[in-house]
DNA sequence: ATTGAAAAGCGAAATATTGCACAATATTGC
DNA sequence: GCAATATTGTGCAATATTTCGCTTTTCAAT
């Protein structure tokens, strides 16, 4: 674990990089400099050459950073060398949503397995996807040594099927429903608070003036 | 515009907060602490007092907060006290997803009008919207005048669309392309990458120990 | 080879955010 | 009315993150 541990802000980006320098590499461009990234992704260039260099120096002075190279070593740091197994609890609307998308082609991350309570649905094949009902939910998650789960249920619900995902050996959770949802400090929540967002956009735009310079959030996060 | 500027970061805090306070109104408790709010919430009780602090003195020391106090006055701060209409462009998996939640019910925010390119969509109703093609779309927003849209059309479209929606004269964008679209600096993007959000988490659970001491994430953003 | 321009890397300052720890003050029960 | 208790509000130190500005290195053109 953690060769040398980066700045969790600096983490939350290196995806962002990686997409970038694919699309660069897919149209041809071999090196690339601070600033042309930074133009691309809206991360000030100084940003961006601390970011790489918690790697070491990745670059070259006066000439910039050959896209090949980095794309080699982000690879491996965002473990794209090799297939992530996720499963999907909640097959609803934004379950259908996750569920049709490819996250393989850019991400290398496959939905493998969804649950979901309703026998409608339970016991079918979704976008090629199969669901299981959730009562097979545990001991499918073991079995198919699945680490990470995507949290798409009402509300009401997180808190139980939680606590479930924490049996079954769960390490991470995308949890989409607006409930903070307890877990041992072992397993690692990171939250998509939809309507948050949208409400927090709302209110930037009535209280702060035109942009005070961050013309892009995030960090929004 | 911004009475006493707040805090990016406590800015992003408020929506989780106002849930959380309407939730206890509904459940009819009175007063809360912010011990209290801390657990639910996930947010040191510190920052809790530091951010409501930032709007004077909102509680009684000895006793906590009055809970209805509280909502009265978030609502206001956060536009909970009237409707926000917002437009989608891009009806698609994640368009149709969005278009069937009920935003209003707990944001008074309402998708008022959708935007696609595809003719079997466009002139329809879906979940009761109106979904008009995009050659309507710069009119239909200024006369609907609307100022905030959610962007969900395929990547390479992003940009153009988005320089429509500048004409349009709109004022913020929740972007969920991976694009980093250019704007100019009066209008504010959010954005909302669920790939990079899954990506950040498996990096995360791989190069960190067992949470460092951040049961949770976010930002966040 | 020499030189000029480009751009990384990085110390250090600036900025932002969090969390501790405690004095101030309200509430409650007697 | 008083003591005991709870809990806010905040100075301040700690931590995290960004950005400036400069030095060093490399490249490319002469
Ligand atoms: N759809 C959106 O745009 C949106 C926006 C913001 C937040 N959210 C949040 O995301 C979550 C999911 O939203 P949605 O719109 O997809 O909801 P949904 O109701 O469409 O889907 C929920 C799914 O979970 C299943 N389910 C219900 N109870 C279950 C249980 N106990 N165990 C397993 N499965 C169960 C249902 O059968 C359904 O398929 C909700 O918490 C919602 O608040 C959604
Ligand atoms: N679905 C997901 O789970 C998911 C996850 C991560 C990122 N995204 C991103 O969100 C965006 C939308 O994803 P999606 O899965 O909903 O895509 P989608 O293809 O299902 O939907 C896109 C919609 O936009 C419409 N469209 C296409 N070109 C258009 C144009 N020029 N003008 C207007 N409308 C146009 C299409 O008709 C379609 O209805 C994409 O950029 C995708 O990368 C989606």
């Amino acid at each position: 674990m953690a060769e040398t541990i980066i700045p969790k802000a600096t983490a939350k980006r290196l995806p962002l990089y990686y997409r970038y320098l694919t699309f660069l590499a897919n149209a041809g461009t071999t090196k690339v400099s601070s600033t042309e990234l930074s133009e691309a992704v809206k991360v000030d260039s100084a940003t961006i050459r601390r970011d790489f260099s918690y790697f070491g120096a990745l670059g070259k002075r006066g000439y910039g950073y050959d896209v090949k190279d980095l794309i080699t070593f982000f690879k491996k740091i965002l473990n794209q060398d090799r297939l992530t197994n996720v499963a999907l609890v909640g097959v609803g609307n934004l379950g259908h949503a996750l569920l049709n998308y490819n996250f393989r082609q850019a991400n290398n991350i496959r939905i493998s397995a969804g649950f979901d309570l309703n026998p409608d649905i339970a016991g079918t094949i979704q976008s090629g996807v199969p669901i299981y009902p959730m009562a097979d939910m545990v001991e499918q998650l073991k079995e198919q040594q699945i680490e990470i789960v995507i949290l798409t249920v009402p509300t009401d619900a997180a808190q139980d099927i939680t606590d479930g995902l924490v049996k079954a050996g769960i390490k991470g959770i995308m949890n989409f429903t607006p409930l903070r949802i307890s877990v041992p400090s072992y397993v690692r929540v990171q939250n998509v608070d939809l309507a948050t967002e949208l409400q927090t956009l709302i209110y930037f735009l009535e209280h702060y003036g035109p942009t005070l310079k961050d013309a892009e959030a995030d960090k929004a996060q």
